[in-house]
DNA sequence: GATGAGAATGAACGCTGGTTCATTCCCATC
DNA sequence: GATGGGAATGAACCAGCGTTCATTCTCATC
């Protein structure tokens, strides 16, 4: 409480008026590392607009509640993720579906998508999707999305490299194995690192296309 | 459970008393049915005692309190699971490592390991494993020992067949394939069945064995 | 500089949920 | 059948949370 910053380290006394916009990315985004550092069940609003360096009341000014916030904040992380897959898969730059497929992998354990905050947001809604129909359709919805863009995308590798098999069955096997690696880049960074998550990945799409 | 039913539908008027231990793993299965149905952030102690068919104070007479009984069932799943993972990789009747590879997939995708309700508890605690060093320490120990016992095992494939291949590697693969595979099984199980995952498991593990 | 619309604040409120404990009641023992 | 130890109960307690709203303060407009 000092000078006059504006984020949450050394926060401003001067109080500030925002577009409705940027206060809502400020609590999105103060929520997610409430996420990350509490866990979805310890996350509360008095946490969140603390670590936004903003007052108690302002999460319901311009949210309709916690309840939509967090709803917001996974619809937040699940858009950003699917804007980039999509600009890869529809992108007309790459010559070969190889090339493409290449791309995706890099994409998916990039730095910024492997982030540890956002491992953990994801996570911590799938973990509850389950009894919560709000947060299983989003994460539905962002599966959906991915699987038919993946599948298509496979679909076209067969092609080029004339292999015959079944774009469904690859895709589902393709993307459990993703998520399981995210799972494991979440869980034990230690042991397993973006390099060796890319490798394993690799190891299975060598398997899956050049298999017979 | 047998003749004057005890269980939640119909409660028996008579207060009854029963072994530390029967209540215990009455309050955990209770617990965990919960969980499935409400989400681990929402699963309160009456909700549980209530499932359980037992007043709202005896959680905290047979556990240290709320986050206990959390722990305590969290363990009790991995243990469950670990205990039948161990018994078919140490069990001495398999003639081939491929039969108890086969035996494997068969047990990580049989009815029993993938009910709904174990998945939903698992993957609710690995939500939240993250922000939690004790839940985080409970998983990682459980996926350490699967990880050991399936390297050792893919090793011993991988000598049988005559391929050479790193089974820290392979094995890391394969458990994170699972991984994925369960959260499908959990989350959009129209789309995802336990023969389909099968399948995709196996060929994954024909594309390892067999590329090159 | 004055003004007012409305963004931001934070204290206060009511409710929910974990925990406690005086009381009730079962049942092994005699 | 009587009895006492202790398992089980459930009402009461209290802390913490989401939500509200009277008040404060900002800034575009004049």
């Amino acid at each position: 409480m000092s000078i006059s910053r504006s984020s949450a380290s050394t926060a401003s006394k001067k109080r500030q008026i925002l577009p409705r916009a940027v206060r809502r990315e400020q609590l999105i985004q103060a929520t997610m590392r409430c996420i990350a550092r509490l866990g979805l069940s310890s996350v509360t609003l008095s946490q969140v607009t603390k670590e936004a360096g903003l007052s108690q009341g302002i999460a319901n000014l311009h949210f309709a509640g916690k309840e939509d916030l967090l709803v917001e904040t996974l619809r937040y992380v699940t858009g950003e993720y699917n804007r980039g897959q999509i600009q890869i898969l529809e992108d007309p730059a790459f010559a070969l579906p190889s090339e493409r497929l290449a791309a995706l992998v890099n994409f998916q354990f990039s730095r910024s998508v492997t982030e540890e905050t956002k491992m953990a947001v994801w996570f911590a809604f799938y973990g509850e999707a389950k009894s919560r129909p709000t947060y299983k359709a989003i994460c539905a919805q962002a599966d959906a999305k991915a699987a038919r863009l993946v599948r298509r995308l496979f679909a076209d590798v067969g092609l080029e490299l004339d292999r015959s098999m079944d774009p469904v069955m690859v895709a589902e096997g393709y993307i459990a194995l993703i998520d399981g690696l995210w799972l494991s880049l979440l869980l034990v960074p230690k042991k397993m690192t973006r390099a060796k998550a890319k490798r394993v990945a690799w190891a299975h799409l060598n398997g899956i296309f050049l298999t017979l």
